[in-house]
DNA sequence: CGGTATCCATATGGATACTG
DNA sequence: CAGTATCCATATGGATACCG
């Protein structure tokens, strides 16, 4: 690790890993991208995928991540009306960054192993 | 990315994403984690470094990365009181994570260029 | 279908005072 | 010094109803 990685960032404001879990973090965002990084999704498909989410809270988690330009929102001009969600390709780009968090995971909390070499 | 990593976890309880989100997200975890990266530090010093965060934050804060393995906690028996906390090895195997995260940031939210390659 | 609005419960955050 | 306890403000979460 490059000697400018270790720097030391005060409070939350300036540190670019709190910069990154504002972006992916909380309870919702992750299961959402990792949706999205399958295939495209609609919105009522991604209600109906990830049980306990309130509508309100799907509603303003996507609004969120299209704020920050991780995915795309397309609306279809139909009766009745189709939304699709997708990565945008910034959204592509945090493939990698999830893929060592969900190995981090299985081989540091849920015990797996074998599985550092994927990476 | 192997395929076993591009499946889908449903809700929040299973996916492994959001297992390493509770770890080190949330507001504070990643700044007092990065600070520990650099060298072992005492409550006050923490406190004092990191801005804005109450000491009731702290001190939560702090138990909870103790209780999930990342942090190790040591008191000395002086007076007055001296309690260092520092980085465990578990706690250490988050540094590729963590580098890999705040580059990301770097790259794609405050826009810095050729840092990709150092990782 | 794809949301928003509303209401309410709970969780989290921050300041200050206090204790071992 | 290293926290806890308390009080209060704000944020977040969930259920339901409703709208374009």
């Amino acid at each position: 690790m490059a000697e400018k990685d270790l720097k030391i960032y005060h409070g939350a404001d300036e540190c670019p890993i709190t910069a990154t879990i504002d972006v992916i973090g909380g309870k919702w965002k992750a299961p959402i991208i990792w949706l999205l990084m399958k295939s495209p999704t609609r919105f009522g498909e991604l209600h109906k995928t990830i049980p306990g989410m309130a509508l309100k809270v799907l509603s303003r988690t996507l609004k969120e991540l299209e704020a920050d330009g991780i995915v795309i929102r397309k609306a279809y001009p139909e009766v009745p009306p189709r939304v699709e969600y997708s990565l945008s390709p910034k959204g592509e780009t945090l493939r990698p960054v999830m893929a060592l968090m969900s190995n981090w995971s299985r081989v540091h909390i849920m015990g797996e192993v074998g599985t550092e070499e994927v990476f």
